[in-house]
DNA sequence: CGTATCATGTAACTAGTTACATGATTCA
DNA sequence: TGAATCATGTAACTAGTTACATGATACG
């Protein structure tokens, strides 16, 4: 994991937390057991913010967890209708996530990949949460900063996609902040009533 | 293109307007050549916003680039430092951007889309660029208006990640919503100052 | 002189998309 | 009765990532 040079490569996105469309549907599982087009609706919901996945990639995804006992299927008929296939977070579901969640965070994460980490922020710890939504902010205030100056120097130039880019993403870093900043202040007051992931009936602190 | 059921499938992504990492650095290059390197740097800078693209693929977007003869490529030496290799738009370039440009776009894109959108906002017509704010305007002020719907009736339960993620949600579409009729509002008074993407000495309305 | 960052790539892999395929249910 | 949407998948492909590889330059 090291090259010629003793320089550390690697574990940058390597051994970081990085959802994939299987904890996210691990985490919506977590919630209340459905079928894939359920999940598909309801990431369908966050379509403007994220790429929401397609069937193709949700499907295999269960497919996937089903083989490795993470999941399993119901199969539900509601009255004479074709019964639907209702998925299940298993135990070992469970133990998966919340070892996913144990694991460093990424320092450097994306929107997209923040509301995914928001999605399952009812699988973190109370701690854990705080952590994210702190490093979250320290990294949105460092890129408002650049932004800020970046936007003033572009402010003259011709260049509309540059001038436009740069202010989209002050308006949106601005909003963010306030957000994540009240978020935390509530937090620091009362603690957002999460849950934490449980096994077999033991709370795991991150 | 239509199955035994007569209906129409398809020309959701595959006609419409999709960006890709090609059609991202053609747009940044259209503004000034530069090597791979700043062109990753560029991208850097939003990194808090969208997933910027890795080394692999830039540098191999940047072959496929060249070996389609869209764009070329300089070794700039400077001093006796070793050259550089800077990136040049081809009118071949020039003209596939355009075409791109002129297509349909997706009706339903997400904030990474629209940003990669913006980037690129200098490559747009003036009507072109006002149609997508609008497009992109009435796709989060619905979203906004199921949002609010959906909050409300989350607002009570125990269930952090719903509330936390829609609350966020939200909240970034209110202040882009303002953003956009911002724009908008401005652009409907003085145009925005767009330039037209040039081939040889015409310029095209989309 | 050693570390950080500038700078450019490639090979192997994998996640996810697109198009294909099918059929049931609902509703105007 | 036809269209929309509910509902579940698969095969082929492709875009993009990770890890590997190398070397120059800047700076303290």
């Amino acid at each position: 994991m090291i090259d010629c040079y003793n320089r550390i490569y690697i574990m940058e996105r390597d051994m970081a937390r990085v959802v994939s469309i299987r904890h996210l549907i691990l985490g919506l599982l977590i919630q209340q057991s459905m079928s894939g087009y359920d999940i598909k609706r309801s990431l369908k919901s966050l379509s403007w913010l994220i790429d929401s996945p397609s069937y193709g990639s949700i499907y295999s995804a269960l497919r996937a967890l089903r083989e490795d006992g993470l999941v399993t299927i119901q199969e539900t008929p509601c009255q004479d209708k074709s019964p639907r296939k209702v998925y299940t977070i298993e135990d070992a579901g469970r133990q998966a996530l919340r070892e996913w969640v144990g694991q460093p965070a990424a320092p450097d994460i994306s929107l997209k990949t923040f509301v995914m980490h928001l999605i399952l922020a009812g699988s973190f710890s109370h701690t854990g949460l705080i952590a994210h939504l702190q490093q979250r902010r320290s990294q949105v205030a460092a890129h408002h900063t650049t932004l800020k100056q970046i936007a003033e120097t572009v402010d003259g130039t011709t260049d509309s996609g540059q001038r436009l880019t740069f202010d989209y993403g002050l308006t949106l870093a601005t909003a963010e902040l306030a957000w994540l900043d009240r978020m935390l202040e509530q937090s620091s007051q009362q603690p957002l009533p999460v849950e934490v992931v449980q096994g077999d009936g033991v709370a795991l602190a991150a």
